[in-house]
RNA sequence: GGGGAGGUACCGAAGUGGUCAAACGGGGCAGACUGUAAAUCUGUUGGCUAUGCCUUCGAAGGUUCGAACCCUUCCCUCCCCA
């Protein structure tokens, strides 16, 4: 194992708060393996750079040489945390979270070394508990207490209702650090109350208090609101590198520090370096922002893929053309409601899927967001250009060949 | 158990018989400007076989020429009291 102050260099970095550091540097000190766990709640939902955030840094704890334990909220998971939330989540099946856990392993295996990793679905001792049990967990806080965390008061406060699982929700999830005695627990800083109440009740049940480790929430790519599927401002495990290229491009010069710091390895020193350097103007933010992009797109598909992602960027972006790649679709194939020799631009648009709706579509075409081969299309009906496929283009970044079966003129 | 308030589009929030597809703000989308950054400005923001039609204001009925608005029943939430 590596000597204390370089573990405690990589522990440290990124986290918000390390309650206690005290307490974390005796248990370092025993120098034997400790027993590091992340509790999850899969939803079903696709992962993103969110919630590598704190999968990295357990990622970080198995290289160091200690033993991650994954509690897949079997039970808790039904219930769903309300931490952070203005309003009740709803509940799941025992059946569906454990099909959303296979899916979401799967995922975490791109950050985790899943060969060393204790996979515990929290179910395995919430089952056996008898009502009597849950009653005598229930005992071990208070209402006031439960009612302090920032997310009930605000819910109290606006009148939105507060459901009694939703307040059993952090009892059970200290319980698991009890069920699989952890040495440290980790998690967002929305996790905070969730995690002290792991202490009190190893505590109580004569355990050493796990650590809590937490970490600070990503915002998304609007640099506002937590990365989050249903605000729309992600970036997921699986998304093609052009796209993830894109969007990390759209960040704001900011919010690309906390990326680096969070996302990538880079040295903090450096990273550090980085900032001054842009800050003095012997860096472009974008040339940064570049090399960020592509540190994430080399980590989940591969150095070739980033480049070619950098290559696609600049050739849409930069310098405005059309990207290489693109889906094609025959005109043939959409329902046109056109003059022979006409083309019908709110069919072309609906069918290429580039817009949802055909109102929708019309006002793209209004707005003048939409382009046929770089030139704007002002009229929903154009005449049909003499090629045997043309670039159809809605807004910045959508595009799609659109194959009409001509012969190319000659 | 008693009393009071309320459920409106993605979110917040006006509207309380016709001029309401529904003010305003946020968010989204598009355009300008750019480094597809931020900020700013402008436009737009239910759907459709489109000078009209359909669906939408918790749900179902009813009154009316006409209802988000009035009545009835039901579902849900909040507050005060017990």
């Amino acid at each position: 194992m590596l000597p204390l102050d370089q573990q405690l260099g990589i522990i440290k970095r990124g986290a918000t708060a390390i309650i206690e550091e005290r307490d974390l540097i005796e248990k370092l000190k025993r120098g034997t393996p400790l027993r590091v766990k992340l509790g999850v709640d899969p939803t079903g939902a696709d992962l993103h750079l969110g919630f590598s955030v704190v999968l990295r840094k357990l990622r970080q704890f198995q290289d160091l040489g200690h033993h991650a334990v994954l509690i897949i909220g079997s039970y808790t998971a039904q219930l769903g945390d309300p931490s952070g939330r203005n309003a009740a989540r709803p509940m799941l099946s025992e059946d569906q979270v454990m099909a959303f856990a296979a899916h979401y392993l799967d995922q975490a295996a791109v950050i985790l070394d899943r060969s060393r990793l204790e996979v515990r679905p929290n179910g395995e001792w919430f089952s056996k508990m008898s009502f009597m049990d849950v009653i005598r967990l229930l005992a071990k806080t208070t209402v006031a207490r439960t009612l302090e965390r920032e997310d009930f008061s605000t819910r109290a406060a606006g009148g939105t209702p507060i459901y009694l699982h939703e307040m059993v929700y952090p009892l059970m999830q200290g319980y698991d650090s009890v069920a699989v005695n952890a040495d440290i627990e980790l998690g967002g800083t929305d996790q905070t109350f969730n995690l002290m109440v792991g202490r009190d009740l190893q505590r109580e049940a004569g355990q050493e208090p796990q650590v809590c480790i937490t970490m600070p929430i990503l915002e998304g790519l609007d640099g506002v609101r937590k990365m989050s599927k249903s605000f729309g401002n992600y970036v997921g495990f699986a998304e093609p590198p052009a796209e993830m290229f894109g969007k990390l491009m759209s960040i704001s010069d900011d919010l690309m520090w906390k990326y680096y710091e969070l996302l990538t390895d880079l040295p903090l020193e450096e990273i550090a370096a980085l900032r001054r350097g842009v800050a003095a103007g012997s860096h472009h933010p974008m040339r940064v922002k570049k090399d960020l992009a592509k540190r994430i797109i080399s980590f989940y598909h591969s150095p070739a893929a980033a480049a070619e992602a950098e290559t696609a960027f600049e050739r849409v972006f930069s310098n405005r053309e059309a990207p290489e790649e693109m889906p094609a679709v025959a005109l043939a194939s959409l329902p046109m409601k056109a003059a022979e020799g006409e083309l019908d631009v709110i069919a072309l648009l609906t069918g290429a899927k580039l817009a949802p709706s055909a109102s929708e579509a019309r006002r793209l075409v209004q707005q003048g967001g939409v382009s046929i081969d770089d030139v704007k299309v002002t009229a929903l009906r154009i005449r049909m250009p003499a090629v045997s496929s043309f670039v159809l283009r809605a807004g910045k970044r959508r595009f799609a060949r659109i194959v009409t079966g001509n012969r190319e003129p000659s």
